[in-house]
DNA sequence: GTTATACTTCGATGGCTATCAAACTATGCA
DNA sequence: TGCATAGTTTGATAGCCATCGAAGTATAAC
């Protein structure tokens, strides 16, 4: 036999049409009830019921019991990264002639598990970078010293930060936008800036961002983003 | 309906497992006709006829003629990174009752579609960083000016490098030794230069480098490995 | 207690698809 | 002109699995 690792559990686990919609679901980041996941992907609680105990077994979710509640959630950020390179694969895979309406509130800023992606989220990518307080060098992505101190007046601890095991910072190619947005801690870090200061909300179970327009205006201030 | 990309044909693409044996198999890097995947994964030329035009549609491979043969390959870097998580997510969720004998050669060393893994990746990975010819800060990796010097009087052709699109240095998580190893393209590099050299030799069909005894002496010398 | 809600288990059904052999096309070789 | 090899197409078969409703368990609310 073969010393591979089981892919084919993993990702026939995504292979699935019902699955998949219960786990993009949750790359909002959210915990969700089974109820929940079963109303998002349109079937019955019993193939739901299903369908979450494979993902757990699999490793692809965890779950914690409250009450009478079962919340799942993402097993980690592996997890979610895995999910986002096949969508990066996949959204280049697609024909011009397969681009449908496509709903364009997703396409300007979503939820990419816990940090913004989207139009956004590469718009703020750039202008960090130009502001040369990101630097992208094509192969990786760090702070600059500029960079670190523009990030403490805003009042982040990069000493909690750099405790954790995760990057600081990392791009991540955007599938809708086809550039990079920042994703970890960093990212994680401005997402929730923004929500904490009330500048958008997170719709129920959806990954867009809403912003209010003062929540905008805020934003292009603080990060100095030039209006289009 | 969704916005979201294919995400499902993907990974159903990928989680099938006679499919599965065939693009393991092509991690290996080299191209391969269509009856040589289909005695790797044990199943008559029809059915990995049909699989084989699954997976150029889904554009997981790509094919090239060649007279009567059709030689079948991955579909660029991207693809075979996504095998690569993959590979990384299934490795940490196997349970330690799992383990069985698993092939001793192939956690020694092996290709990576084309850079190298195994126990010798992560330990030439180790001794570079230890040398401070490559520089490891968690979240990314670069080459040193020290390391610059060095590779460049190993021959490395940095103008030619820096044209690709692919980043110079990456980290690549193992999934055997759950610890990093260099892909990129100076981890392409490195590998070709063993290859050329004739300190190893790829056995066909596999993904295992056998390193001859030599081969390997000098492999310890140039990267100056302290022998264990 | 009783009722309602959340989730699971069971058995039956239906659809999808991997599989093969056999017939077919195309290319190379002698 | 044939024969052999490489790959494809077709039709039939079988197994797997997503799905549902109904019955069962557990927890909460009253």
């Amino acid at each position: 036999m073969s010393v591979e690792p089981n892919i084919v559990e993993i990702a026939g686990l995504i292979g699935e049409a019902t699955r998949a919609r219960m786990l993009t679901a949750l790359m909002a980041g959210k915990a969700l009830t089974a109820t929940e996941l079963a109303v998002e992907a349109d079937i019955s609680s019993s193939t739901a019921s299903s369908h979450l105990t494979k993902l757990v077994n699999g490793n692809l979710l965890v779950v914690r019991k409250q009450g009478r509640h079962k919340y799942f959630q993402l097993k980690g950020v592996e997890v979610a990264e895995l999910l986002e390179k096949l969508l990066t694969i996949s959204a280049s895979n697609k024909t011009p002639t397969t681009t449908g309406p496509s709903d364009p509130a997703l396409r300007k800023s979503r939820i990419c598990y816990d940090h913004l992606a989207g139009e956004f989220g590469v718009t703020l990518y750039d202008a960090l970078v130009g502001q040369n307080l990101l630097i992208d060098n094509g192969s990786e992505t760090s702070l600059t010293a500029k960079g670190r101190l523009f990030f403490q007046s805003l009042g982040v601890d990069f000493d909690t930060l750099s405790k954790s095991k995760r990057p600081l910072c990392k791009s991540c190619l955007d599938w809708s936008e086809r550039r990079n947005h920042l994703a970890g801690e960093l990212g994680q870090w401005m997402l929730n800036d923004i929500m904490k200061k009330g500048w958008a909300t997170k719709q129920l179970d959806s990954r867009i961002i809403q912003f209010t327009p003062q929540g905008l205006k805020r934003f292009y201030q603080q990060y100095d983003i030039a209006l289009a």
